[in-house]
DNA sequence: GGTCAGACTTGCTGGTACACAG
DNA sequence: CTGTGTACCAGCAAGTCTGACC
């Protein structure tokens, strides 16, 4: 079957993760689309590449260990972008190239069609049946008449790339689209030339053009990536502190690993293999790629076959080297489950894509528990209550406390905040309390205690605040570490959260209800069979309950009193293994997209005109996904925000409130058919009614996985986040000292943030600082122009006017005047830049993109190869947290 | 096929320690 | 030395996704 041939690919690629000795040809974009085509030689190749520049990398520094002398600067570089969010594709925004039409954007109707027909030649180059991850798409058009070898590129381009400006979120503060561009599509109806346009081959994100500025985006050059090797290998996790450890990964990092994966076995323990590629290798998908209508009917999925064989193979080989229980897994009901406790290399031939489940996470595990809040200390001060104080029992008292302390917080504002306060504190009042309504309350006396005390606490030396802190220190030490297979790890939130007011996000219909204490008979604690137990750290108190359950990665958990269905988990820190290992599976996870992306934005182009709506929808949300990198989108109960993502998108939807309540508002142009699909899906509806009226996740992530074995929906925002860091970093970095280049790493950062509409609320700060940088530019200008006035009279020979007080001032040289005018410029264009990247960035978060979604591997390979230290790019828990990409080959390519 | 429990990831916020400019 | 600004981190809310169960 010509269907094996790529699957071996696939598998090859991961087996070897290790070795590959292809050459490596990073860049030839022209050259990528054959590359790509035929193989996945690639892969080999750019691994191989890392070989090399493993030798290279000598020359860098040893991730863990560098010192970074450097300083840094902390300038920031200059943006000229506009303002972020800005209407992304617009109509208005489109103009750029192609002046024929107003109406089309960069972006892309074009675009699609472009693909399309790329992928259809390439295609119907191939025959029929491929698998999706090879690179024949079931598509075929016949008419298509050239292709660009640049699609190629452009399916491994980012999204972002794709678009040129997503510029998608509307930020709360910022939106920039009116109204009505945010309300639908905008269709483009651009007669598209023929396929060539430039853009078609860029990637989709290059179609859209991202307002934003960073103006890095070329569209095209994209290809020379493309072909990194997939897999990199899986490397060993890092983990943190043994020495062992991190030598041979080193050394597994310098040179091609082996698949026998050699250097993973000393960790077996602690770490699983990366089982990605066992994912992958589960299920072979191939497509059948008859191109005629009938397909449509056809589920996509059907259309795509499964071919297991290779795989297994290689993935038990790995398993056993490794030693460690693959998290392969799946479907494993939970008696089997635990009788998979006892035998731990027990190897299901099932291999799953999910992360885990079932698998052994730990063999053994030693922690002390969780450690509680302080029981609530009363401070007496009285409230009042229709102007009178009063008497409050120590319990009344708390939960007033925790009312009057968000005195100055908008939740204030809101009625439905108050409204549930009220009802569970009235509660604890009681029926024959003098206090009987809210309204009639001043909790003005507990504020300002509660403002004096802060300030107390403000005015503490800092001796007493560092005998605090050691005191605080003493008491958690035990609860912060546990052992895992005899390792030490950090415990992530080894503290009950003490009793609160719910503050729900957005319109909540829960905020403001009573938090209550969580006692020791609320929790859960996992531990290993063999592991003491915890004292229960309350006296006479015990645990709820005690498992030993090592198919989990959780320490202990509570039901979420707000919410008793939901749990609340104490898991290690992000710097252990467990999660770091998790973490990397997830990175090669959508590294495998890669490789099946051209296929599936064929196949679900193709399917935005297919006959039956099931599979139209489905085809137009992937789509959504892939290009806007919605989130997929559960359904919500009555009693959570009304937050949507894509599969519950409403019909009134292009401005609604995300993940958070964050407010997503894009205006985007999409291709023709997506257009008229979506309008198809609007009609005969309301406003509130569901957009994908066919679809769930359940049923999106079905089908998604036929695609690519393990593919869910966010596996798209990690790929086309990480994929467009990669892809900026490369063609963007320049020669430089390491300031510049960490500016050229914080666009690309900033760029992914854009596009995972990653947003933070301004600063209360933010325009007092803008206008005192106003202030101080203007101060400036001020001074130059006086300058320039003693410059002309310098040149005259008299002397300068007197200052501002009546001073006489120096008198200096024409020469030395026009030097401190030239250095007054600096600085005002420097304090220029510095505002307009704060303004830029008052709404972008970063942080969060960084954490989740961009594969450390890209940035450490970065750093290495520009000799940036990594330390200017992350933080010390982002190095704890990344341990296991330090020692990535400097040629690490996405 | 749908629902739900369960497990884990993602995401924003606020407090604060710390760096820096004046 | 001090007031500001910011980076960092903890906290916890809010997502995603899987598998069991009906």
């Amino acid at each position: 079957m010509a269907v094996e041939a790529p699957s071996k690919h696939v598998y090859d690629y991961d087996d070897e993760d290790d070795d590959g000795p292809v050459v490596f040809k990073r860049s030839n974009t022209s050259s990528s689309k054959q590359n790509q085509l035929n193989s996945e030689v690639k892969k080999a190749s750019s691994q191989r590449s890392d070989g090399q520049s493993g030798r290279q990398a000598s020359s860098v520094r040893a991730p863990n260990g560098q010192n970074s002398v450097a300083q840094a600067n902390k300038s920031i570089p200059p943006s000229k972008s506009p303002p972020i969010r800005s209407p992304i594709l617009s109509p208005k925004s489109s103009n750029s190239s192609a002046k024929a039409s107003p109406v089309r954007s960069p972006v892309v109707i074009s675009k699609a069609s472009t693909s399309l027909n790329d992928q259809s030649k390439q295609a119907s180059k191939q025959n029929k049946f491929t698998s999706v991850k090879e690179e024949k798409s079931p598509i075929k058009r016949t008419d298509e008449t050239n292709s660009d070898d640049d699609d190629d590129d452009d399916d491994s381009k980012p999204l972002s790339a794709r678009l040129k400006g997503i510029s998608s979120q509307g930020n709360k503060g910022v939106s920039t689209s009116t109204p009505a561009q945010s309300q639908r599509f905008v269709p483009k109806i651009e007669v598209k030339g023929s396929a060539e346009d430039p853009d078609d081959d860029a990637p989709l994100s290059a179609r859209f053009s991202m307002k934003s500025n960073t103006g890095t985006l070329s569209s095209k050059p994209y290809g020379s990536h493309e072909k990194k090797p997939l897999a990199s290998k899986i490397q060993q996790n890092g983990s943190i502190m043994k020495d062992k450890q991190q030598k041979s990964s080193m050394l597994s990092d310098k040179r091609p690993l082996d698949k026998g994966n050699s250097s993973d076995q000393s960790y077996a323990k602690k770490l699983k293999i990366s089982d990605t590629p066992t994912m992958m290798k589960t299920k072979q998908v191939t497509v059948k790629a008859e191109k005629d209508e009938e397909d449509d009917h056809i589920p996509i999925s059907q259309r795509i076959k499964k071919s297991v064989s290779s795989v297994s193979k290689t993935a038990s080989l790995k398993q056993k080297a490794t030693k460690v229980v693959s998290s392969s897994f799946k479907k494993i009901n939970k008696k089997s489950k635990k009788d998979m406790k006892k035998s731990k290399y027990s190897k299901s031939t099932k291999l799953s894509p999910s992360s885990g489940d079932g698998q052994k996470k730990w063999s053994t595990l030693v922690h002390n528990g969780v450690i509680f809040p302080p029981p609530y200390n009363p401070h007496g001060v009285k409230m009042l209550y229709d102007g009178r104080p009063v008497d409050l029992t120590p319990e009344q008292e708390e939960v007033a406390t925790m009312f009057a302390v968000m005195q100055e917080t908008d939740y204030m504002s809101k009625p439905q905040f108050k409204k549930n306060f009220w009802e569970d504190w009235s509660k604890l009042l009681g029926r024959n309390h003098v206090i009987k309504s809210l309204d009639k309350c001043d909790f003005t006396p507990i504020y300002e205690w509660h403002l004096q005390e802060k300030e107390k606490k403000k005015q503490m030396s800092s001796e007493e605040k560092k005998a605090l802190k050691e005191e605080k220190l003493k008491q958690e030490e035990k609860y912060m570490w546990a052992i895992v297979d005899g390792v030490k790890e950090k415990v992530g939130n080894f503290r009950v959260e003490p009793p609160g007011l719910f503050r729900g996000r957005g319109e909540h219909p829960k905020m403001g209800k009573l938090k209550r204490r969580i006692r020791p008979c609320d929790i859960t604690i996992n531990i290993g069979k063999d592991a003491p137990i915890p004292e229960c750290p309350i006296p006479g108190e015990r645990w709820k309950d005690i498992k030993h359950d090592n198919t989990v990665t959780w320490l202990a958990f509570w039901n979420d009193p707000i919410n008793p269905k939901e749990f609340k988990y104490v898991f290690l820190a992000a710097s252990s293994s467990l999660k770091g290992q998790s973490d990397k599976e997830k990175y090669e996870k959508a590294r495998l997209l890669k490789d099946y992306i051209k296929n599936i934005r064929a196949a679900y182009t193709k399917d935005f005109t297919a006959k039956d709506v099931t599979k139209r929808q489905i085809a137009v949300a992937t789509y959504l996904i892939d290009k806007l990198a919605l989130r997929a989108g559960n359904e919500k109960d009555d009693d959570e925000a009304d937050t949507v993502g894509c599969c519950t998108l409403k019909v009134g939807n292009f401005d609604f409130l995300g993940k958070d309540s964050i407010q997503y508002v894009n205006t985007v142009e999409v291709e023709l058919p997506v257009y008229k699909a979506i309008g198809q899906f609007q009609t005969g509806k309301s406003k509130s009614d569901d957009l994908f009226d066919e679809l769930d996740t359940s049923k999106l992530n079905a089908h998604l996985k036929e695609l690519m074995p393990g593919l869910t929906a966010k596996v798209f925002r990690t790929y086309n986040a990480s994929i467009t860091l990669d892809d900026m970093l490369n063609k963007e970095t320049k020669d430089g000292d390491v300031a510049e280049k960490v500016v050229i790493y914080q666009r690309a950062n900033k760029e992914v943030a854009i596009i995972c509409n990653h947003q933070r609320s301004i600063s209360k700060s933010h325009s007092a600082q803008m206008s005192r940088l106003t202030e101080k530019i203007t101060e400036l200008k001020g001074v130059l122009k006086e300058l320039k006035t003693d410059l002309d009279r310098a040149k005259k020979g008299k002397p300068p006017l007197k200052d501002a007080d009546g001073k006489q001032k120096r008198n200096l040289t024409p020469e030395a005047i026009e030097k401190k005018m030239a250095q007054t410029n600096v600085k005002i264009e420097k304090m220029e830049r510095d505002m307009q990247t704060k303004e830029d960035l008052k709404t972008v978060a970063l942080g969060t993109s960084k954490i989740n979604y961009l594969d450390p591997r890209i940035t450490v390979a970065w750093c290495k190869r520009h000799e940036v230290p990594i330390e200017k790019i992350f933080n010390k828990s982002l190095l704890a947290k990344f341990a296991w990409a330090m020692d990535v080959d400097p040629d690490f390519r996405f």
